[in-house]
DNA sequence: GCTTGCCAATGGTGCTATCAATGCGTCATG
DNA sequence: CATGACGCATTGATAGCACCATTGGCAAGC
């Protein structure tokens, strides 16, 4: 975002690389090899290495140059690492375990907005709920899909932990791909619709326990969906 | 880590003026202030910069020089800025908001792990909660430490989920932190040392609903042990 | 007085050149 | 065959340059 074109160009290309397993663990690079090949100083190729080297993708010594790590040193959690290996193989395995951190974290996060959210937000979740019902019911996928993030990423924000609230980015990028890479149905079931009103309402009523119960069975469903976790 | 000392001692310092509100929102710094108050390059001072750019802590722009975001735009889950914020002001509610994300998280990761968990892991998991016990009747604050976090840290990582793998640091963090801001009795409750080893057999067990149950009332008491969250 | 548009100062962006530091491979030597 | 010293490749760090987007002020016109 911050960073230029030019970086994130570059970034985005070799992260993918990596993650994706066309370049595995062990490959060493050099500031050089890669200045060449996207035309670009050695400067720029150095900053980026920097970033990935941040990201617990490679790690750069002298004489060493470039050396690629493996996944278990990766920093996942960072919503870069996770839009590449979404749209990389291996993206069944990372939707299931980020589901199951929604499992973990959005429950919670629910009762904290129905203790703590703003007026405001209140009613703007209230309204999105019956707009997702709309949308969904007459079929409009990508519409729903920016609703859907923007109630999750709302209950996040609001639910009076920051740390919650730094997830939203992971959950939008989950939901997502969900709908992105075609694991969603062609409408939404009615029982997700219901779910999602349900948590609205008792976030509205500042009702906790129904918030919480509400959002598990959500994310429950979402779990049970996915294709079998071996 | 791997980044090099010269390039640590900067963002550290920097890193701890802004997140300790030292250096306040809407503050610009430039390249050439930084690089000549260390004694470092410009170069060195940019790494640095892009660094705290993408840690959310200042957004670069020309013209405009360096600024200084507010605490909204900070990426609060990463292990830095966590570090940085338990050493200045504010700590208590950083333990607060981080021991919620350590409820939501850690029973499930328990349950994970009571599936998931090597035969190793499981062995360990055991003698460590014991020698726990050992470490905490006797007193023996630093390295009881050592083992709490050594037992979290296995749980998490043996959990088959990466994503509940990638808080280790974060857990570790607060551990450490609740024990070096002095908010540990002299002596663990006998309560929280039964509760470990119950964790420990649970998941040797192979019993999910156990471990989880033993988790979060640790979690739990931890979080009913901390100041008022007003 | 207020708006519009232009201009110059500012400070990050990206490049090149250069030297220092440092590990790895190699080769000579015992 | 083992061992140690040397050379070389490659990152680490600095300096200085050209470039240009942004901003704030200034001036002209309505």
């Amino acid at each position: 975002m911050a960073t230029t074109a030019l970086h994130t160009t570059v970034l985005d290309t070799i992260g993918r690389r990596i993650t994706s397993g066309d370049v595995p663990a062990g490959t060493s690079l050099t500031l050089e090899s890669i200045g060449t090949e996207f035309g670009v100083s050695r400067t720029v190729a150095r900053e980026v290495m920097r970033l990935l080297e941040w990201l617990g993708l490679v790690r750069s010594g002298r004489r060493v140059g470039i050396v690629v790590l493996g996944a278990d040193e990766w920093n996942v959690l960072d919503a870069r690492v996770i839009r590449w290996r979404l749209e990389g193989p291996g993206r069944d395995a990372q939707l299931r375990t980020l589901t199951e951190l929604r499992h973990a974290v959005e429950p919670l996060a629910a009762a904290g907005a129905a203790r703590n959210a703003s007026d405001a937000a209140r009613a703007s979740l209230v309204e999105t709920a019956t707009r997702m019902r709309v949308l969904g019911e007459a079929g409009d996928l990508e519409e729903f899909l920016r609703l859907d993030i923007r109630m999750h990423e709302l209950l996040l924000r609001e639910s009076g932990n920051e740390m919650f609230g730094a997830l939203a980015g992971v959950v939008a990028a989950v939901l997502s791909g969900r709908t992105h890479l075609g694991l969603m149905p062609a409408s939404p079931v009615p029982e997700a619709l219901d779910q999602h009103e349900a948590v609205a309402r008792a976030v509205a009523d500042a009702d906790p326990e129904a918030a919480e119960a509400a959002m598990s069975s959500i994310v429950g469903e979402v779990r049970r969906a996915l294709p079998a976790d071996t």
